[in-house]
RNA sequence: GUCCCCGUAGCUCAGCAGGAUAGAGCAACGGAUUCCUAAUCCGUAGGUCGGAGGUUCGAAUCCUCUCGGGGACGCCA
């Protein structure tokens, strides 16, 4: 079923067809001017530049034309040949009706469904989460939800950091603490504790230890790159260290992750593939894609066309190790081996983008992958609010944990200041905190366009007034309490009949529903979905304000309001489920 | 040095393929609750869209230059 735009659409273009002017000048916006009308049409003036005649002498054609066909919609010539459209209100009960009876309210699945994968870009082993990884999280969840919600069947995969040169400076860098661990005896090849040497808190405390040292001195770097290529190698102390780091890891991501109602199908990581490496840089060298260099192996990937020069990238390092590189080529092969994805998206922040190019296009030079079937959806950096970028080694940074707690704590003291408390049960507001505290985190992340750098702000992030999460959660609830005493009341929702402008305005957001899921798909970009929730929730406030519904006499008309009340929120839920968050019965 | 991204209201940000008077939220100020949840709603004020050229009937949007901020540039991830 076409939404109102594609509708007028179609009958506007079919209107410029009948002129002999390219139909696609029919193309139907929503307003800039709803103080003139709800939806616009400038193909006129379009027109008018092709065939070099008068844009307002087309309009006037064009409404002439459009009013002999007797459509459901009001049709003005404005300014130099704007086509003002306003549907009536038949036009909007019909289209009303339309969403109201299905369960998607309008929200098309794609045509083509594809099989697609989404890489994580996975926290590092080594480090706990911190406020950083709440953008590759939020961002790929959101996705993972819109693409299945679109029909695409997706496998979503963590891809921790657990195998570069971050492994090696914890070997060593544990070694120098605990030199008495069997581990590091090369004698002993077997029976190793199965208790883990190391605490989540310890990972974090060594590896900026190791870093910082290996960065003033060249020699303590050079045992953490000799370590790591050991380990590559297999040596067995080493590989029995490396299943610790990540055990005590994943045990603590997943509670974090958990905590954000955020899952992943696969929990691989970059030390999943090391078999495939031997076979990758085979390939490479027969195929005559890999060369040496220095020492190294490396893949040129620089094309004539590049503005920029783009460095080749490195397949085997000089001291006999795998990089970065090298495992996400063997990983694109294991997951055409496993899963044979048409698409890969890589959800990684934007300061990896020559990675990823490189990587690429080794890949595409390889046979890895087919040309485009590989897509790094970069997102930008969280910053603090100087504007500078938020690291871990800044010593200011907290972790999400803490961000989630505080949040949390935030949550809870807004519900008792609203004295909501008492009405719910200790569970039930301890689980409408944590919904309400990810809904703010969430919605706040997801709301700043993607690609670009956002400000980290605690206060703002944990306020809940205004264009946030709980602000979305709390429309739907007053929505369903609608309902609930519509249902106490044994009152049934029936056809909708739009006779106020505020009842107007709501169809016409929520007719726009497959629009934004469509564009938030093909870009990408999560805030267009918030975006729709919001303008959603506003219309419906005004709805709310104009239109009442359980004090409505008319028992027409209340019938009408209740179901565009339960299609709303049946829409909200919907959105805000692909932005991924709850909505509570009440708050 | 080369290349990429960003610069819009006091602050944080939208602005989809060039269209009419550039929009939200926060903060400020003024209102609204005998009525379905006030985490709400309505109103007021606030902008040389970093700057200068250019293309166009028409530019925040496209092109060039320039200033400011951030980032990436062969063995880290």
């Amino acid at each position: 079923m076409p939404s109102l735009v594609e509708a007028l659409s179609r009958d506007v273009g079919a209107a410029f067809a009948a002129l002999e002017l390219p139909a696609e000048l029919g193309r139907v916006v929503e307003s800039d001017r709803p103080d003139f009308a709800p939806y616009q049409c400038n193909g006129a003036m379009a027109a008018a530049k092709q065939a070099k005649r008068n844009p307002r002498e087309i309009a006037q054609s064009i409404a002439e034309k459009l009013a002999a066909d007797h459509l459901s919609m009001k049709v003005e010539v404005a300014g130099p040949g704007f086509l003002n459209l306003t549907p009536d209100d038949a036009a909007y009960s019909t289209q009303a009706n339309v969403l109201a009876s299905d369960e998607r309210t309008g929200a098309d699945s794609a045509a083509h469904p594809l099989k697609l994968m989404i890489d994580f870009g996975g926290p590092n082993v080594a480090k706990p989460m911190h406020v950083g990884h709440l953008r590759s999280s939020v961002i790929g969840d959101c996705l993972q939800r819109l693409m299945r919600f679109r029909g695409h069947d997706v496998v979503s995969d963590i891809h921790l950091g657990d195998w570069g040169l971050q492994m090696g400076h914890l070997i060593t860098e544990l070694e120098d603490e605990q030199p008495d661990l069997p581990y590091f005896d090369g004698e002993v090849t077997g029976g190793y504790p199965s208790e883990p040497p190391v605490t989540i808190d310890d990972l974090s405390r060594l590896y900026p230890q190791a870093s910082a040292k290996a960065k003033e001195d060249p020699a303590r770097n050079e045992r953490s790159r000799k370590a790591t290529a050991e380990l590559q190698a297999g040596r067995p102390g080493y590989r029995a260290l490396l299943a610790h780091f990540i055990a005590v890891s994943i045990a603590a991501l997943k509670e974090d992750f958990n905590a954000l109602g955020v899952h992943f199908d696969l929990w691989k990581g970059e030390s999943d593939v090391n078999d495939l490496i031997p076979e990758v840089v085979a390939d490479f060298k027969a195929k005559g894609v890999a060369e040496e260099s220095d020492g190294a192996l490396i893949v040129r990937v620089a094309r004539d066309s590049d503005k920029k020069e783009l460095a080749p990238l490195i397949l085997v390092s000089s001291a006999g190790a795998a990089l970065y590189a090298t495992t996400d080529l063997a990983t694109i092969l294991e997951r055409r081996r496993e899963q044979d994805p048409q698409l890969i998206l890589y959800v990684v922040d934007l300061g990896q983008s020559d990675h990823f190019e490189q990587v690429f296009r080794a890949a595409y030079k390889a046979g890895l992958a087919q040309e485009g079937g590989l897509e790094h959806v970069k997102f930008g950096t969280v910053n603090g609010t100087d504007g500078k970028r938020l690291r871990t080694r800044a010593g200011g940074t907290f972790k999400l944990a803490d961000l989630i707690e505080q949040a949390r704590d935030r949550a809870r003291d807004r519900l008792n200041e609203a004295g909501l408390g008492a009405e719910l049960s200790k569970d039930e507001f301890e689980s409408v905190a944590v919904s309400v505290a990810n809904a703010a985190i969430k919605f706040s992340d997801l709301s700043n366009v993607r690609t670009t750098n956002y400000i980290f702000d605690l206060d703002r992030f944990v306020s809940f007034e205004g264009k946030t999460g709980p602000y979305l959660q709390y429309q739907s609830v007053r929505i369903k309490s609608i309902l609930r005493k519509a249902t106490d009341q044994g009152l049934e929702p029936g056809e909708i009949v739009v006779g106020k402008a505020e009842e107007a305005a709501l169809v016409r957001r929520l007719d726009g529903f497959n629009a934004a899921v469509i564009r938030a798909e093909r870009d990408r970009a999560p805030n267009v979905l918030c975006e729709h929730a919001y303008n959603l929730a506003q219309a419906f406030s005004g709805f709310y304000a104009n239109c009442p519904i359980l004090p409505e006499k008319d028992e027409a008309i209340r019938a009408s309001r209740l179901k565009l009340a339960a299609t709303t929120l049946r829409q909200l839920e919907l959105v805000l489920g692909l932005i991924g968050m709850d909505v509570p019965e009440r708050m």
